[in-house]
DNA sequence: CATTATTTGTTTCGAATCGAAACAAGTGTT
DNA sequence: AACACTTGTTTCGATTCGAAACAAATAATG
């Protein structure tokens, strides 16, 4: 009875937030489909960031998408490079204006300002509550979770540093940290 | 440090919610802001189901929030109400086609599911770190915080019944459970 | 009470977005 | 070699978006 209520008041912040993301994007001339593409691929591994990863990451479909990639390539936020094995697909990186939009769209001082007060009010409140409900909402959506990649089943620690269980290749820190559409919950 | 990440790991989730909203969507034939517009209107009180209110929820520009409503008017999912007081203003109604089609795009099983696993998970784990954190965001956005009537400054109990401190009068249990425009964090 | 500002919502315009379907090209399978 | 599948692009028409101009009602001012 309780814990159903708990997406609820996600779903608030949820909204909360997109208020401001959307703001802010029109301010900077960009819809806000644009910041969530800038923002996935800033966070997004080596094996995610293709226009068909992006597609299942937003639910949009492949045509849109591609409309999409195009604009941020024109407006300059964006290149495309050819992928060496594969000759079908693309990897998508983001380029100095592009990190420069994606920094002013993101509503940072009121994460700060919010975490201010909550740290304030509740100093005994630690992160563990979120990211567990973080978990369970990856879990429920089953197929493509995109979780960090340090988080997935298939990521092994090793005497000689990080892998990943699916590809056998080695892993840095960093790359442990950001997204994986092949991400799975253990 | 680690409050500031709470933030983070909402924003993932929000982004999660988002597409399986999208995906819904999709299929219903509608864009994810008409969902938007009628989960809000599914929430909101009396003082707040105004196009000025919306614009101010979505955080969009009136022109457009006008275009929205027509299009959803004549697809039979919401009604308008003159108000009897003021004749520049319009009350905004779901009817019932409105409500069949927010009942099938919100995403109760998603929800219900990841409730099941997290409860299975960490059953100790209420709502209260989300409910605080939902607060400190509302007070961190300032302005407009659409928040729950009944956590309102200006909600008031009396042995008679709820009453709005702003416009003095008396609300249902109902009322209280609503989303605000004047909404303001004690 | 008349004039002026402000609020509330609509209309109009052009650029951009969206989904659907057709398309092209590379890869994998049989 | 023939076929299916994957990956990404193109094309189309309907819809959406923001900006600005507009209309009407209310509030504020003198």
């Amino acid at each position: 009875m309780e814990t159903a209520d708990i997406y609820k008041v996600i779903e608030r912040m949820a909204a909360l937030i997109r208020s401001e993301e959307r703001k802010r994007c029109t301010e900077l001339g960009i819809q806000i489909v644009h910041f969530q593409v800038l923002d996935y691929l800033s966070r997004c591994n080596k094996y995610s960031d293709t226009p068909a990863a992006l597609t299942h990451y937003l639910g949009m479909t492949k045509g849109t998408v591609s409309q999409t990639l195009l604009l941020l390539e024109r407006k300059g936020f964006i290149r495309k490079v050819p992928d060496l094995a594969d000759k079908r697909m693309v990897h998508l990186q983001l380029v100095a204006e592009g990190w420069e939009v994606l920094r002013q769209a993101y509503p940072k001082d009121l994460f700060n300002k919010a975490a201010e007060f909550l740290e304030k009010n509740c100093p005994e409140v630690g992160d563990a509550p979120f990211i567990e409900a973080l978990t369970a909402l990856q879990k429920a959506h089953q197929s493509h979770s995109f979780g960090l990649c340090g988080t997935c089943k298939y990521f092994t620690t090793k005497p000689e540093g990080f892998f990943c269980g699916l590809t056998g290749e080695p892993l840095t820190k960093s790359d442990s940290e950001k997204i994986c559409q092949e991400h799975t919950v253990p």
